[in-house]
DNA sequence: TGTACATCAGTGAACGCGCGTTCACTGATGTAC
DNA sequence: TGTACATCAGTGAACGCGCGTTCACTGATGTAC
């Protein structure tokens, strides 16, 4: 124990975010599913109670995780695609790319936020949002795309749920069962492939 | 309770198919997150201990419903590809509907078979080949199309990965985050456009 | 500047839960002779 | 055809577990006057 950790405060000071973070690693390192309010209290050396000032539920903190994810998500993706402001198919593919890679750096968060771990989504508004302002950066490309003649007469939102299917497809099986059989060299290269295909005419 | 349900033998006979039968049931109510080996053997009137006559714990029960859920999967694909002898882009498509269609008929089996929730599949010899199984006739889809001339100058197994990623995340959407918003009629356009732009050129 | 008091953010003990799994057991079955 | 016996497929009690959550509480903080 460091000094810093033995100066016991009664008031933590800055708990909900410390909670978070902890929250984090431990979904990195056992996933959403054996993430424990009271180990993680444990871990920070407060009472197994104190989440209950700052979540109302377990539920609830998993929620803000997730409702994190995809602001950090959106972020990425809003980012990479901004880099081609002329070229939509290749802001398409580098959204694509983008997306694909923050799932590969942060799995066991990816599979809470898409998972069935939350329940009753639609009472957090943070989440929803979030979740939302992570699809639309998705739509906006697309709908970039069609302006410059890509995918002409199919359906803005269905031509959106198909390129998100591709990423998200992508993400989970390299996550899962694609998970050990490839090349940090060959995921790379199959991550170009299928957003290509996306795009390729 | 029936007549039959009340002669109540020593013997159950069939144990383990009715294990699997009633698992199956649950995992459709509940999800296999909240399966219980319990819960199972109380339904089948049957001591909680008995299921360990059959499967050496809950995991090796999980494993044999994923594995019976590919075989499923794997014959699915099969047959709707083999309506297409002639036409690999119509036999990709028709695979991929099957697919996407077997999902959203077994939404819980699909996530089990594809989720976090079995450890070591590959200890699991019927899962491994039965999943192995299940993604070749993908494969040979994709083969065929080569042939044809469809996705020239690209490796297979990453076209077969691409689609695989496409039926997969669309089948997951479908499933969990677009599951309320779209009607019946809006799925299966989506399903056609999304496995037809596989297949466009 | 000092004090009373409301409010906030912690504590620790306890409840109740269902679960997976182990153990020593027993009833039923089938086979060798 | 009958019997001894090994094996198989059940039983029921029990262990131990960590968990989420509630409760009544208390120490710290900040604000009104």
């Amino acid at each position: 124990m460091s000094s810093d950790e033995k100066q016991q405060q009664y008031h933590h000071g800055n708990l909900r975010e410390a909670l978070l973070e902890m929250a984090v690693l431990h979904l990195r390192d056992e996933g959403h599913e054996k993430l424990s309010l009271r180990a993680i209290a444990r871990d920070l050396g407060v009472s197994q109670t104190a989440p209950y000032r700052h979540f109302d539920d377990k539920n609830a903190l998993l929620a803000a995780l997730a409702a994190a994810g995809f602001a950090e998500l959106a972020a990425k993706t809003a980012t990479a695609a901004k880099k081609h402001p002329a070229d939509a198919a290749a802001a398409l593919q580098a959204c694509g790319v983008a997306y694909v890679r923050f799932a590969r750096a942060n799995p066991e968060k990816y599979l809470l936020m898409f998972g069935p771990g939350i329940v009753e989504r639609q009472r957090y508004v943070e989440l929803v949002e979030n979740s939302d302002a992570a699809f639309r950066v998705l739509l906006e490309v697309i709908e970039q795309a069609q302006r410059e003649g890509l995918f002409s007469g199919k359906p803005t939102h269905m031509v959106a749920n198909a390129a998100w299917a591709l990423v998200h497809g992508l993400s989970t099986l390299l996550i899962g069962h694609l998970q050990w059989i490839m090349s940090e060299r060959e995921v790379e290269r199959q991550i170009a492939v299928a957003t290509g295909m996306l795009v390729d005419r």
